[in-house]
RNA sequence: CAGAGUGUAGCGCAGUGGUAGCGUGCCUGGUUUGGAACCAGGAGGUCGAUGGUUCGAACCCAUCCACUCUGACCA
């Protein structure tokens, strides 16, 4: 491609409202530019890399026995009340109204639409396992969109759907997908995990993310040092401590704690660890027959993070997870909130398994402005309920029962999930089995997002002077600069030559052919466009029969005979 | 949705009551040319919108809109 027919838009100054690196560098890249709030365009440069993103998901898609479909954007509204979702799902819908006064949304995902469609054409257990996938626009109207690409309100992604009748079957396609999205991710050239995580309101059993590793990542994952464990920090166990309960050492008093409410506070005051005193959360509980709700008290270390996910799972406590309103934990335990404590409580008590073998602890002391210190378990009060209510932290040992887990950030890329049978029962996709019975079909679903790739791909591979793409989906592979085209018939020869020989050989080339442009300003833009691989020619290097080559992440240029530039090139980018 | 902030030239910003400016980018000409040059000339703005106060509003007041940040939310 000649820059003088390429859309090049540069900026040289960061839009103010551009926060993620991503964001900012897609904008001064002139890979995108945005619409309105959570909508962006995709220009000539940003494109390149979308659709290169795209063939490598579509390609091994369909290695892996998927076939492509290509579904509406706009989905009507019976399929969704069909389902249930018209009701469950939030503002995050965005619902429509045509000119016959028919409602419609603009589909978040397509899990109605395939399951409408499959029901409708495979008919015998023979067409089973079945997989099929599309790429294709969601919209999902995000309370607050941000990140610019990274959390867009409009985005693409590739959504796989299989079906199967016995779980085995789905089983397999699952794994076949599981290594799809590695070879996906390798190909691509990121720097990735895919993790154990939660199946979240689609429901269902099993379930991985994929996660590309990242400072800015919106995800705790958790890894094990000695092993391949790896899993969402909402998910992963924290293991009961091996550690006995020391014995009792002090005896329990009542100390005022005037104006101390937060564990810090409080620890400061008693001059203690956060990690001697235990926090009383209290949450709602799970609705009885009549649909009343009492309250659940939840009791873990000071220094440790409730993990709601953990909680909410767990029998009487509502879900999702609730915070009791101030006033009705004034009024049923009769103090508030900065002095709950877990002794004398006449609600159920749950004891996270580290707060369980704490000794001589400070608690609140359910009265207004005093703790309690040297609390001890069994001795001043009962020990009822153990459970794992926190968020592991680094140093946990692993739940694999190998090492000791670290967390790093990750940014979700990819997402498969057995899905059971929530959508085929409720639509009623039935096939007929061996005997001609109809039975209802199980599914797996599969997410890659496409769109998001692109911008984790940046905040994974990214310096001072601008984006480093990684090879395989670079917008081009190889920038060809001249020096002083416009004056040396020599360079321009040279590089006209070069530029249809390289062409040829298969490369994806850009020739920075503008009439006068500047060295430094091209190489500034080939460096923000993260450009891998440059070429520059100059008359100085010419006469000595050279041409100079740097790769975007070396440090150092080298000079290359010009004879050999084709070969070195070939190994270079191969 | 709650809290905070910002809307003035493509981008970054200044201007706080007297009719719009700087840097950069863009166009023309010239001089330059190995990392974002220089000189000269030029184009480009209903100052987010509406209403009000005032002789006069980018500026003060009110309402609305958009965008951003923090949080809750998130296959």
């Amino acid at each position: 491609m000649r820059a003088s027919r390429f859309l090049i838009a540069t900026l040289k100054q960061n839009p103010s409202d551009a926060v993620a690196v991503s964001h900012q560098l897609m904008l001064r890249s002139g890979m995108v530019r945005q619409l309105a709030s959570g909508l962006y365009t995709w220009l000539p440069m940003g494109l390149r890399v979308f659709r290169k993103v795209e063939a490598i998901v579509r390609e091994e898609m369909n290695n892996a026995g998927s076939q492509e479909v290509l579904m509406p954007v706009v989905q009507p509204a019976e399929l969704w009340q069909e389902s249930g979702r018209w009701e469950q799902y939030g503002p995050e819908l965005l619902r429509i109204t045509d000119r016959h006064d028919n409602s419609f949304c603009l589909g978040p995902t397509h899990e109605e639409v395939i399951t409408d469609l499959i029901r409708n054409e495979l008919k015998s257990y023979k067409q089973l396992p079945a997989n099929f996938y599309q790429i294709q626009t969601k919209f999902r109207d995000e309370v607050r969109p941000r990140f610019g690409i990274m959390r867009a309100r409009e985005f693409t992604m590739k959504d796989a759907y299989s079906f199967h009748l016995q779980q085995s079957c789905l089983q397999d396609t699952y794994d076949a997908m599981h290594g799809a999205y590695c070879k996906i991710f390798d190909r691509i050239g990121l720097n990735y995990r895919p993790v154990l995580a939660d199946t979240g309101s689609i429901g269902g059993s099993s379930s991985h993310e994929f996660h590309v590793l990242a400072d800015s990542g919106e995800d705790d994952i958790a890894f094990s040092t000695d092993s391949d464990y790896a899993a969402n920090v909402e998910l992963a166990e924290a293991l009961a401590p091996n550690a006995e309960r020391p014995q009792p050492s002090q005896e329990m008093i009542e100390v005022a704690t005037p104006g101390q409410h937060t564990i810090e506070e409080v620890s400061k005051g008693l001059g203690i660890k956060p990690s001697q005193v235990l926090k009383t959360l209290i949450v709602m509980g799970e609705a009885d027959e009549d649909g009343k709700q009492g309250l659940v008290a939840l009791v873990i270390r000071g220094d440790h993070e409730l993990n709601e996910l953990k909680a909410e799972k767990l029998d009487g406590v509502a879900s999702p997870l609730t915070f009791a309103p101030d006033s009705l934990i004034k009024d049923t335990l009769g103090c508030s909130v900065g002095s709950i404590g877990p002794m004398g409580l006449d609600i159920p008590v749950l004891v996270d398994r580290s707060a369980a073998v704490a000794a001589d602890f400070a608690c609140g002391a359910n009265k207004d402005g005093y703790h309690l210190t040297g609390v001890n378990w069994e001795r001043d009060l009962a020990l009822t309920s153990q459970a794992d209510l926190r968020n592991v932290v680094v140093g946990d040992p692993s739940p694999c029962g190998q090492g000791q887990l670290e967390i790093k950030r990750g940014i979700e890329v990819g997402h498969i999930f057995q899905l059971g049978q929530k959508y085929s029962e409720a639509l009623g996709a039935t096939v007929l089995d061996e005997n001609g019975k109809q039975q209802v079909m199980t599914m797996g679903c599969y997410g890659i997002g496409v769109s998001r790739v692109v911008a984790a791909a940046i905040e994974q591979n990214y310096d001072d002077n601008g984006i480093i793409w990684p090879d395989a989906i670079a917008p081009f592979q190889l920038a060809l600069v001249p020096i002083n085209m416009h004056k040396s018939d020599a360079v321009r020869a040279k590089c006209e030559s070069l530029y249809a020989e390289l062409t040829e050989a298969g490369f994806d080339v850009l020739f920075m052919d503008e009439e006068k442009a500047r060295l430094g300003v091209m190489l500034a833009d080939t460096e923000l466009m993260g450009i891998p691989h440059r070429v520059v020619i100059g008359d100085r290097g010419l006469e000595a029969g050279t041409v100079e080559y740097k790769a975007r992440r070396d440090a150092d240029k080298q000079e290359i005979a010009s004879d050999d530039l084709l070969n070195f090139l070939k190994q270079a980018l191969k």
